[in-house]
DNA sequence: TTAACCATGTAAAAAGTTACATGATTGT
DNA sequence: ACAATCATGTAACTTTTTACATGGTTAA
């Protein structure tokens, strides 16, 4: 599923300025990537000269005028294509992994301070995490399920902090007692 | 820490040519970018003009000539300048979560499909990790630490994968419920 | 004879990041 | 006075992917 696609699920759920999905995007990490203008608006552009979304601009007193973007039929019926097809696996980019990996010309001193460091990289990631998932995160669902499916997504990220962490842990005693 | 730097590590380890790097980039799915030829080959003649690495060309009778690399010794002192910078958290790419965040369109059969295709692909990779484990993974340490740190560099990806189908499974319960 | 392995590289395109450019409004 | 928010976009650059290009060896 490409970037086009998931501005499409933003524009089928509500109509939304160039700057709001930027905002969403932001807010919403699992997007880690895709959150700047460059993507956005020449995204938006493509959609609406492909027909996937309609415009809708509203001048402003004050500020530049607003540029509204709804899916339209067509973008909704590419956008039900996309959801349908298989998922990828999940890709982790893992930095620690490649310092680790290399690690051996370190002394005991060294190569615990890089485990402190990360360690407390990923704490400081999940007391973000989870205080997003307390805050209930930007988007309201339509319906019981999709709300549901959202705290879902929210609790992925959650998830897969922890099993870092604990596995952090484990290599920690395990350096530990070599 | 950036691919050269990878790089200057494997050649640290070992003298080795771009084909075999290429064959542990593959084999080694923490760096599941960085596997192709363009980047590998750029990488080297990068490397050796900065006389980072040292070549030594070995002519073979019915192939090409081999091109051997090792790390210098300035190479030595920036892989380990780089390994002491700090490490960055995961960044996770989940083209699922994509999916299951537009999926209200969909009804609760095709939802159900959606999640056992993923099920499935996420169990597969699963199983080709342990498969691996179990065949040791290609790298030998030189350390009893550093033969540690490599097995645990193996247990990572199986302790995200366990993570997420975890919180798959969950996921399913969950949708059965609504 | 087809594919995989060995061995090197280059070219072109797509995806992603960072910085530039404008300019008013609101809060500290 | 400075930063943040609102609001649009473009330019330059880096990274990553895919395909092209060559050509011998080995095993099914």
């Amino acid at each position: 599923m490409e970037l086009q696609d998931v501005i499409l699920g933003f524009m089928d759920w509500k109509q939304l300025t160039g700057y709001e999905l930027k905002s969403f995007f932001s807010e919403l990490d699992f997007l880690p990537w895709a959150g700047n203008n460059n993507q956005i608006y020449t995204a938006l552009l493509k959609l609406e000269r492909e027909g996937l979304v309609e415009k809708e601009t509203v001048p402003q007193e004050k500020l530049p005028p607003q540029k509204r973007y709804r899916a339209t039929g067509r973008g909704k019926e590419r956008l039900k294509c996309a959801v349908l097809q298989p998922a990828e696996a999940i890709s982790v980019r893992n930095d620690f992994l490649l310092h680790l990996a290399w690690s051996d010309g370190l002394s005991t001193e060294e190569i615990e301070r890089l485990v402190d460091g990360y360690q407390k990289t990923i704490e400081v990631e999940l007391a973000m995490c989870r205080e997003k998932m307390r805050r209930g995160g930007p988007v309201r669902g339509r319906s019981r399920r999709e709300e549901y499916v959202w705290s879902m997504i929210l609790q992925n990220r959650e998830a897969l902090l922890r099993a870092e962490l604990n596995w952090l842990i484990r290599l920690r005693n395990g350096l530990a007692n070599k």
